[in-house]
Formats: structure tokens, sequence, C-alpha cells
DNA sequence: CTCACGATTGGA
DNA sequence: CCAATCGTGAGC
């Protein structure tokens, strides 16, 4: 079997990422192989942040839930967009949830980042949420929280030293795929209204950074 | 132009 | 179980 992820990176290491080739391919296939890649945060200052990526979610066209389903507007613009970019929204006016659009140019879909393993916590997070580390960043919105991700990040590029980016899976992660000896667990979405049976959430089995339920 | 509501979270 | 909190967009 072979690495995978050969195809759309744009050098080999230690700059490679998954670039907008990469992510030119139906949300429902881009979000199960984006567990156990890297989000990277980077601040103005050259300070960087990573987490493992270990729950997604995908939304495509004729996807009841996805926010472009009815139409292009305002807020879903970045979405009809081509492959490769960020897609930060507001949610209950309380907090951000960000998505990576996937596909082809004028195909509205993305994938919607549910919750990362943090390589350290942030000085930031306060006093409470240290108690439990793994968890700072287990859910869309504790993960944008934790990172300090907001709409002034939606419609950016995601490549090497911009605010965002994403790096493959490691080679020990990978391997540990191929061998059964991490598990990748497929079910429905979580917080959905509408498009629920549709079995488009996957996540690292046995995962203490996964957001609750299923 | 209005207003109900949401891909959530944490506290009662 | 429920409130917080506000941008969005469907519908009038």
């Amino acid at each position: 079997m072979g690495k995978g992820y050969s195809e759309g990176m744009s050098h080999s290491s230690p700059f490679s990422y998954l670039d907008a080739a990469w992510l030119r391919r139906p949300a429902t296939v881009i979000a199960p192989e984006l567990l156990g890649c890297t989000l990277v945060r980077r601040f103005s200052d050259g300070t960087c942040y990573r987490g493992k990526i270990v729950e997604t979610e995908a939304y495509e066209p004729n996807d009841p839930a996805c926010h472009a389903y009815r139409r292009r507007t305002l807020r879903n613009e970045v979405m009809f967009g081509p492959s490769g970019a960020s897609y930060v929204y507001l949610i209950y006016g309380v907090y951000h949830c960000l998505n990576v659009v996937t596909d082809q140019d004028g195909v509205p879909s993305a994938v919607l980042i549910r919750a990362l393993d943090l390589d350290c916590v942030p000085p930031w997070i306060d006093e409470k949420q240290r108690v439990k580390p793994h968890r700072v960043a287990a859910g869309p919105g504790k993960l944008c929280r934790s990172l300090k991700i907001d709409r002034s990040l939606n419609g950016v590029s995601l490549t090497v030293n911009n605010p965002l980016w994403l790096e493959p899976r490691a080679e020990r992660f990978q391997t540990d795929i191929d061998t059964g000896a991490i598990a990748i667990v497929q079910t429905t979405r979580i917080g959905l209204t509408q498009g629920v049976e549709l079995p488009w959430r996957w996540y690292i089995a046995d995962c203490p950074a996964v957001s609750k339920k299923g």
C-alpha cells in the first residue's frame, strides 16, 4: 500500500502541506483522509500551534445541511470557490467553526474540522480548561477558540506561512491506519436538523480529543 | 425590512 | 434542560 499523500503535496518534507490539488476532491473523500493530518495555526509574530485532526464532517452540494444548499450568498461565497481556502463562520452568535474548502471550483463543498489533539495548550487558555488538556479543542467551537480562529480568517489560502495550513499524516500514523492499530469510525453528523441521516462524520476511535456523542 | 434560528457550549 | 448572543437569509 502506498503512502497516499504523494499527490498534491507541493514539495517533500519538511515544508510539505496539503495543497489545493490534494483538496480538489469530494468532501466525503477528503474528510476521512484529513484524520491524523495536522492543522497549523501561525500568528503574525511567527508563533505556531499545531493540532492533530481527530474528527471531521463533510458538507456537499445537494446536502440539505450544507450552508450552500440553497444558493450562493455572501456568507457561503468561499465554499463555491476553489479548494484550499478556509471557510470560517459564526454559529449561535458565540462560536466560530473552521472548514476546509474542497472539490472543484464552482462545486460548493467543505470539510468541517470538529476536533484537534493540540501539541500544547496555548497560554491564553484559562485554568479551568487546562484541567483536561486534550479536551481544549474537542469540538468545532472550542477548537476555534483555542487557536484564535474567527471570521477574519474566512477565505484565507491554506498555504505554508499563512495563518492556517494543513500538513499530511505522519508516517507512523499512516502505518497504524494500514495495520489497523488505529481505527476510523464513520457515523452521522452532529447538531443538524436536516440531512441527519447522512453518515458523513468521521473520527479516530478511542481518541480522548474527539467531541462528545457518536 | 424583519425576525426566527443555527454545522455549539457550558452551566443549572 | 436551557440560555447566551448575533449574523444571516428566507420570507413577507
